[in-house]
DNA sequence: TAGATTGTTAATCGATTAACAATC
DNA sequence: TAGATTGTTAATCGATTAACAATC
């Protein structure tokens, strides 16, 4: 089945919109019209209209949108209302930061392995889950129902990791190591670039300061 | 001073020109094409080239640039020239694994303070540094020089100390809670959103199933 | 019904790609 | 010099915004 092709700008704000809607309902609020919503989100309620187009008619004319419906639909198409299985690679700092994130779990991201290559960590319990060595990988993989890798690694293990994650099955990495995964075209990549992140502001930062103090 | 309104898309790509700029320097690189980097990066030439001179001519008509040079440059650009001093607000696990990422202060971020309000975590050290309560912030920031606040809080807590952050004359913020800060237009605010990168990622996953097991 | 607000088409704006003259 | 490759203008493509008929 071939769906229609949906912009990748349009995607990184579906979230976004939810977390709106999100706390909308935690404020009780039943109702917003995309007028009201583009205000609270500073963008235009054209946008916010044909962004929800691409999906469906959400809404209803002369009311506007059904808050908890479209946060539900929302909900749906980006697969929250499924469990993924996930698996950390590399149990430092970052990785045991990810793996106590409470948020991921409520939305359907459960953690069931975590993996690092410092003998030192293994059998530490992080979020009741016992440290495995990397070594174990490939087994655990064929033993176990996995759809998502997070890779909090260093560049060069992460790069062979990467290998042995898309030889055993595994559709989808949540990249955090410095670099650009080279996996085949059915293999989903989201990378967190953090680094690239902080140069972005510091740029910015720079560039505010030539522009007023001089 | 008013400098050429660059577009955001062309800024979120300098860092990676700089990576892959750094891996040509290890690999005893001396000058790339446009066009050879082109493939390395898997873009078009052509944007490679658009996207630098918006910057300046770094280039040389039959030789290419010189891998060293451009670096350098967009090193200067992105700001890695100079040293920015940068506190952690949230000594929690997201805060101390970004306190603890040597990658930072290679290139000039350099951590002066850690926060929290969690009294247990007073005065255990961090990477040298001794975690302090948050009430000590405003007093802080005014004995000290600081350029950068990274918020690592929840919630609630980023918002009301991205408030005190302001007022002491904070002007860039690395914002890893989930909102968005109301801040002043001459604040520099650089969103990381975890949950919303994963939901991404989880949205990518979904549309695959739909478009091929079905 | 009248007013409000969507869904959707058309217009505009911006970003990417192509082309090529300039020049090393 | 001839070949290579940039810097830059022009063409294309895509995304955002505006407008408005449809309809609740």
């Amino acid at each position: 089945m071939e769906t229609k092709q949906i912009s990748k700008a349009v995607i990184k704000r579906l979230p976004r919109y939810y977390r709106y809607l999100g706390e909308l309902m935690e404020d009780n609020v039943e109702r917003i019209s995309s007028n009201e919503l583009s205000k609270k989100m500073h963008t235009t309620a054209s946008q916010i209209r044909q962004d929800l187009n691409n999906f469906g008619g959400f809404g209803q004319q002369g009311y506007g949108y059904n808050v908890h419906y479209l946060y539900t639909e929302i909900g749906k198409i980006l697969g929250l209302d499924t469990i993924h299985p996930m698996i950390i690679l590399g149990a430092g700092n970052l990785g045991q930061a990810l793996a106590n994130y409470v948020d991921f779990e409520k939305r359907g991201f459960k953690l069931v392995g975590i993996f690092d290559v410092n003998p030192v960590l293994e059998g530490i319990a992080v979020r009741g889950l016992e440290i495995q060595m990397l070594s174990e990988l490939p087994f655990f993989l064929k033993e176990n129902n996995v759809e998502i890798a997070i890779l909090t690694l260093p560049k060069n293990k992460a790069k062979e990791m990467a290998d042995i994650l898309v030889e055993n099955g595994i559709k989808a990495i949540w990249n955090f190591a410095h670099l650009d995964l080279e996996t085949p075209d059915d293999v989903i990549v989201e990378n967190v670039h953090l680094s690239e992140s902080l140069m972005t502001l510091s740029y910015n930062l720079s560039k505010y300061r030539q522009e007023h103090v001089e």
